[in-house]
RNA sequence: GGAGAGGUGGCCGAGCUGGUUUAAGGCGUACGCCUGCUAAGCGUAUGUAGGGGUAACUCUACCGAGGGUUCGAAUCCCUCCUUCUCCGCCA
C-alpha cells in the first residue's frame, strides 16, 4: 500500500508507476472519493462534538436530579443525523481501501523502464559447461526417480513426485541451504504452510493473485505460494525497537501455485509445477539501509551457486517485469545444459515500506519520535526444482552418471549418482 | 467437536452493577534535579491515526474485529477471530 499523503500530493507519479507495471488504476476516482470523505468527516466530527457535550450535560443534570429531556431529545436528533453521515463515510472508506489495495508499488528511480526485454544483465558468473556429447534434459536423466504420472494420479497434472535419489537430493539441498543461511546469522523459521486472507493481503498476494493461489474454501485459508507470506507475516502488527533491526530470517516452505493460464509454456518436466519446495530469506530493515541490504541478500543467494559451481547471471528487472509489490528486483538465473536455456532460480526484492504499511510493521526510532515503517525484503535462497534441473543436467557425464558438487557429495555420501 | 475463562496504550495491568476514566497504576523510555561515578531517589513528559491553527494548543476516532441496544458503551447484547484451561477425538 502507498502513503495516502503521496497519493494526494503526487497522483501522477502513482499513475505513471501503475502504467509502467501494466496495472490499470483510476487515481482520479480515488482523489474524488478521498476529498468527499474528508469533507464528510468534518461534518461528522462537529456533530460528534455536539453530541458529546449534550451527553455530558445529561450526565450532570441527572446526577443533580434535574430534568434532561430536552438535551436527550437534541442528542437523539444529532444521533440520527450522524448515523446517516457515518453510513456514507463507511461506504467511501471501503471504496478507498479497495482502491488502495490495488495500487501497485512504485519502482525505484534506477529501475530500467520497459518490458522484460529491457531487463538488464547486471553480471554473470561461471562458464557454461561444454559437452563431448548431446546433454540430455533432466526428465530423461531422472526418468526413474521423477514420476509425473504418479504425481498426476495422486494430485493432478503438473505436480511432482520424487523417489529414491531425487527425493534424497532435494532433502539434502534444503538442509544444506538452511545451514548456509543460519551460519550467516539468519534465524531459521518453520512456519505454517497455509495462511489466512489477512496475511495474504499484508504481503500483497491479495487482492491481485487470488486466482493464482489454492484456496481451502472450507476454512477460508490459502496454501502459501511462497515462504515470504508466513515468514514476513511473523512480524505483522508488531512494533520493534530500532536496535532489533535488521531482522534476518530464513525458512523452508513448499510453494503452491495454480499457474492458471500458463499451460503449454515451458512446463515440461520440473520447469513449472504446482507445488515446489523453496528456502526463502526475509529481512526487515531500517529504511535508510534497505538498499545495501538488498545487495547483500542478492550476493548471499548468488554465493550459494558459486559453492555449487553453477553458472548464473543476474538480471535487474525492468518496470514491466516487476511484481506488484516490489520497488526493485533482481532475478538470478542458472544455466540448464540439457535445455540450453536460463532458468530463474531466485528473485530478490526490495518492497520498501509497501508491505510494512499493509501489515503494520514498524520500529521505534532510537532517538525517540514516532514509530516508522520498516522496509521489507526477501529473496529465494533457493527454489528447488530448477536448482535440481541444473545440478542434474550440468553434472551429467558421458557414461550417464551425474557428478555432484563437493558440498552436496559430502552430505549425500557419494559424489556420483548412477541413475 | 464439547465446557469454561480471557483478549485494554511499547509491555504488565485496573476498570467491565453504562455517564467527573476524554483508560487508574506500574514497568520501560526521554528530559531535568540530586550524586565524585554507577545504582537508587525526586520531578516532568511519554499511545496510534486523522482534522484544524504560525504557535503553546485543540478537535475526532480507536479498549481483538464487526454489528446492535442507549441521549451516552472499554463497560450491556449478538456474530466472528484469537489465546489459555479441562474433556473428547487423533498423528
Amino acid at each position: 500500500m502507498l502513503d495516502r499523503k503521496l497519493l494526494r500530493k503526487e497522483p501522477q507519479t502513482v499513475a505513471d508507476a501503475a502504467t509502467a507495471k501494466n496495472e490499470k488504476i483510476d487515481i482520479q476516482q480515488w482523489l474524488d472519493a478521498d476529498r468527499s470523505k474528508r469533507e464528510l468527516m468534518l461534518e461528522i466530527e462537529a456533530l460528534r462534538k455536539q453530541r458529546n457535550t449534550l451527553s455530558k450535560t445529561v450526565s450532570i443534570k441527572k446526577r443533580n436530579g434535574e430534568d434532561a429531556e430536552e438535551e436527550m431529545q437534541k442528542s437523539r436528533n444529532t444521533g440520527a443525523e450522524l448515523a446517516d453521515l457515518e453510513q456514507r463515510v463507511s461506504e467511501f472508506n471501503s471504496r478507498l481501501s479497495e482502491m488502495e489495495l490495488s495500487f501497485p508499488n512504485i519502482p525505484d528511480s534506477d529501475v530500467p523502464e520497459g518490458t522484460e526485454d529491457n531487463n538488464v544483465i547486471v553480471r554473470s558468473w561461471g562458464t557454461i559447461p561444454e559437452f563431448s556429447f548431446q546433454p540430455k534434459p533432466h526428465w530423461d536423466l531422472m526418468s526413474k526417480v521423477f514420476l509425473p504420472e504418479a504425481a498426476g494420479k495422486i494430485a493432478g497434472s503438473n505436480f511432482i513426485l520424487f523417489r529414491g535419489w531425487a527425493a534424497r537430493l532435494q532433502r539434502t539441498l534444503i538442509s544444506w541451504m538452511l545451514d548456509y543461511h543460519t551460519q550467516a546469522g539468519m534465524d531459521e523459521v518453520w512456519a505454517p504452510f497455509v495462511a489466512r486472507p489477512e496475511s495474504m493481503t499484508a504481503t500483497a498476494q491479495l487482492p491481485k493473485m487470488d486466482d493464482d493461489m489454492y484456496r481451502i474454501g472450507h476454512d477460508n485459508l490459502y496454501l502459501v505460494p511462497t515462504g515470504e507470506v508466513p515468514i514476513t507475516n511473523l512480524y505483522r502488527d508488531r512494533l520493534l525497537e530500532e536496535t532489533d533491526l535488521p531482522v534476518r530470517l530464513c525458512g523452508y516452505t513448499p510453494c503452491f501455485r495454480r499457474e492458471a493460464g500458463s499451460y503449454g509454456k515451458d512446463n515440461r518436466g520440473l520447469n513449472r509445477v504446482h507445488q515446489f519446495e523453496k528456502v526463502e530469506m526475509v529481512r526487515l530493515e531500517h529504511p535508510d539501509r534497505s538498499e545495501e541490504a538488498h545487495l547483500e541478500l542478492l550476493n548471499h543467494a548468488a554465493g550459494m551457486l558459486e559453492v555449487l559451481d553453477i553458472p548464473y547471471r543476474i538480471l535487474l528487472l525492468a518496470t514491466g517485469d516487476l511484481s506488484f509489490a516490489a520497488a526493485k528486483c533482481y532475478d538470478i538465473e542458472i544455466w540448464s545444459a540439457g535445455q540450453e536455456k536460463w532458468l530463474e532460480v531466485s528473485s530478490v526484492s526490495n518492497f520498501r515500506d509497501f508491505q510494512a504499511r499493509r501489515g503494520n510493521m514498524k520500529y521505534k526510532p532510537a532517538g525517540g519520535g514516532k514509530p516508522r515503517l520498516v522496509h521489507t525484503l526477501n529473496g529465494s535462497g533457493l527454489a528447488l526444482p530448477r536448482l535440481i534441473i541444473s545440478l542434474v543436467e550440468n553434472g551429467q557425464q558421458p557414461d550417464g552418471t551425474i557428478r555432484l558438487p563437493k558440498i552436496i557429495a559430502e552430505r549425500m555420501g557419494t559424489d556420483v549418482i548412477k541413475p
